[in-house]
DNA sequence: CTAAACTATGTTATATGATAACATAACATC
DNA sequence: GATGTTATGTTATCATATAACATAGTTTAG
């Protein structure tokens, strides 16, 4: 794990998540905080079904059924709050909602650790080659699974 | 649909995937076979368990179970002759088998039409990218989701 | 202030996508 | 033709996601 203060993380994902949702005039409400809040206590992406049961330990809810998560899950996406790893079937925070487009996903096989990162020279040649073939972009999405940095040097030094 | 020979499409595809089974020392069985064609025979990605009802309509198979399609779904991904579409869960012939990693995808939200466009610049940038941020790439997927140049046109003249 | 409209959540059932575990068959090699 | 290997069949089950409808909470207009 990268060592950053985790509870600015969230801090910061909370309140840029308040400000979303007043501009776009939308509830936050208190299962929507909770999830996102779950979400983003993890660098990880996170499956529904866990989400599901992390929701049920962390709340006083005693069952949570799948369309509760699923419906709030719909809704952090549409507003550019979270993202979906269609690779691993699962979702992580977004860290700069307020790009149209989703940004190259770099997800370490290892120990799971997602990062976001803008790159406006691989958008650049998406749109160029788009444009080339005529075709016009609603969304993209670039997944990128690999070893991070801390993951690549622990594995040296264990061997 | 792009008017372009579709038999010659599934062809190519057969042709090649019997070279590179060849290479590898494994075998284009009948039933690999059969997926891969029906696979071709469209330029869609097709869902497992609609590639089960295919195959069970256009072989003498009466009974095709999933594991059945998965494991064949399995084997021509492993050896480049498919690529899975995760944003659909659906499943595409690969053009450019030879490439180690995979090309960029773009998915026609209309026809569903996909093509597989290589792009030596989008490369670059995602390992430019990645190195900038000392992370070694395993493995990756684009896929572009938008409208293709001839639903764009059919749509303009509806209107 | 309360009825109506809208938004959010709860609930049950089910659809869709994928795999585990084990049995059988086909093929290859000696 | 016995043996090991690869491929496929079979049954059950897990994992992911949604449909359809019921209830509750919020907002707004009259």
């Amino acid at each position: 794990m990268h060592e950053h203060n985790h509870q600015i993380c969230i801090d910061q994902a909370l309140k840029r998540a308040k400000q979303v949702c007043l501009q776009h005039g939308v509830r936050l409400t208190e299962l929507r905080e909770q999830i996102l809040r779950l979400i983003w206590q993890n660098h990880k992406p996170l499956g529904a079904y866990l989400l599901m049961n992390l929701l049920e330990e962390n709340s006083d809810r005693e069952h949570v059924a799948p369309p509760t998560v699923y419906r709030t899950l719909d809704f952090l996406i549409e507003h550019g709050l979270i993202h979906k790893v269609h690779s691993l079937n699962a979702y992580v925070g977004c860290s700069s909602p307020n790009q149209d487009r989703c940004n190259a996903l770099f997800i370490c096989s290892v120990c799971g650790e997602t990062e976001e990162i803008p790159n406006n020279s691989i958008q650049q040649a998406i749109n160029l080659s788009a444009s080339q073939h005529k075709f016009t972009v609603e969304n993209q999405m670039l997944e990128i699974m690999g070893k991070c940095q801390p993951c690549k040097q622990k594995k040296a030094s264990d061997s």
